[in-house]
DNA sequence: TTGTAAGCGTTATCAG
DNA sequence: CTGATAACGCTTACAA
């Protein structure tokens, strides 16, 4: 593998000159300059980030810190890692993945955390000395990628109660974090704004608990009703439970979901879901860390996407 | 950050020193190495990688590339992504998640590459110039980890016949690869082993179309019947199609699926399953990769899971 | 057993 | 505008 010597070898020129056309070409005659371009083709130069790297301090390396159980959202972090992934080969970057229980010693140029309790702001998070995005809303003033939560919910209410429903339940995973926060005020909201008494039931997020509290609710109900729920896995559960009981969806029971990034599609009926761009949502987040990282820490502000609601056969014909 | 330097100095001895602590500790007398290691303890010393990889050079970076289109399997991926991950970390290497596109200049240690198609091998796995290891059986003689697929469509298939099914259909990918083509070898070696006649139907890996499939059979079926899916994908849809048509399960139609990684707790009932131990599976390939790397290449053979049968509501009440 | 010197591939600094 | 030199933190080779 050819070196920044060879390089200046073959053309006849300093190592110092090709450094320079490389990082700073406007710096070097223009005869030079297409000299060196001639020998860097020829030898089919590649630089060393790894020789860069030590000359920077740096190490090319940024970590995603996952705080949360994996199993608990795996399909959804797939995504956000494949986004993450393509912002960071195209500069170089590579990744580590840590949880909680690996994240000590932090040799690396910066992190992207996610799946953040609380507690973790002053025990983790406050204590990292590397630039850090966090992945999820947050209220400490850390820079953040969000899909806008509170209006994702807010456009399902909307939906439904477009529909013709009036009595909409909500199903939310009982975590008092900012996004769930956000996502019940929407529906909250929604609701008291049309004067509709908001129904608020929080539950773990998974599917069979889902069912289990739904199939209560629907044997002592007749008239037609609206689960508008905080993930898809939630919503797939109550998708269970009409059909369970034999109720017709989506005439007599609408049902919504929240992600939009795997379990929609595999939901039968498929899945009315708020979609959030994961992937999008992942490459913002590397961008904003290495942009970070280059401007030596400063602040990148926070990232909001726009939900984006897809409408499927759990709730229209 | 100490540096090797650092630790020297306030031990007094040679950087030399300090490195062979590190590297060659039998190399150095008693007294002088517990002088290197406090001096190391009190300075919190962390070898500089970056350093040490361009020395040696390398890259401490692996690749992983995903050759199939990501969102078939998603879920599936993160596991093993975490597996990998974990050992990665602990040996200091980081890693690049890339995909067909965007595999051009390597500059990497080893590579880790998963969803081949025929066609890959000669175009892009040969021409690899690092060490690579498959996660994936196949017959070209490269090195690979994957479960045990023939044994595991195997005990699926006796176990529903233990069930007292005779009628058993098996559901495949319409795939022309090793892990399928095993796969299917163990639904049909199991099935003449009873004399009993093997049913082959091959379709996309999608849930939707596996749905489909199984309600034109079951529609027209009276006897007991089992469906042994080559996914928890196709399992899925297969449940999909008993519930639509009102059919009891396990009592008139059961159900297998492969994979057990995800989706089959997503099931309602759960589905019975094969499960693979793909975090396990996934540090495996990475701990093989690395030491074929320190090994400058030499083959590490092949590593063979043991399938888990793992029995829940589909087969069984 | 220990230390010295050179080098890995790059860039910053300063001199010409 | 260009080049020589030193430095980044570490290891290998060689010398003492």
């Amino acid at each position: 593998m050819a070196t920044l010597s060879d390089v200046a070898r073959r053309a006849m020129v300093s190592k110092m000159t090709v450094s320079r056309v490389i990082n700073h070409p406007e710096q070097v005659s223009p005869e030079l300059r297409q000299l060196v371009y001639n020998s860097m083709k020829a030898l089919n130069y590649v630089p060393n980030y790894v020789a860069q790297a030590l000359v920077h301090h740096r190490t090319q390396v940024i970590k995603l810190l996952i705080l949360e159980e994996m199993d608990t959202t795996e399909p959804y972090y797939m995504n956000l890692l494949a986004g993450i992934a393509v912002e960071l080969d195209q500069r170089h970057y590579s990744l580590q993945l840590v949880t909680r229980s690996s994240h000590t010693i932090c040799r690396c140029d910066g992190l992207i955390v996610t799946g953040m309790r609380e507690d973790d702001y002053e025990s983790i998070i406050s204590r990292l000395e590397q630039p850090v995005i966090l992945f999820g809303e947050n209220m400490k003033g850390y820079d953040y990628v969000d899909v806008d939560n509170k209006k994702g919910m807010k456009i399902t209410t909307e939906h439904v109660m477009a529909q013709g429903c009036s009595n909409i339940l909500f199903y939310g995973i009982d975590i008092e974090e900012p996004f769930m926060l956000s996502r019940i005020a929407g529906y909250e909201e929604t609701m008291k704004g049309k004067k509709l008494l908001p129904q608020i039931n929080l539950m773990k997020n998974s599917s069979h608990i889902a069912q289990f509290e739904a199939e209560k609710v629907l044997k002592k109900i007749s008239e037609r009703v609206a689960f508008v729920c905080a993930s898809d896995r939630l919503g797939i559960g109550v998708v269970h439970a009409a059909q369970r009981l034999g109720m017709a969806i989506p005439d007599q029971v609408m049902i919504t979901g929240f992600d939009g990034v795997f379990l929609d599609r595999i939901a039968q009926p498929k899945l009315t879901t708020v979609r959030q761009p994961i992937v999008e949502m992942g490459k913002t987040c590397a961008k904003l860390l290495l942009d970070k990282i280059d401007q030596d820490g400063r602040s990148q502000g926070i990232c909001v996407y726009k939900p984006e609601l897809v409408i499927r056969n759990t709730t229209v014909h």
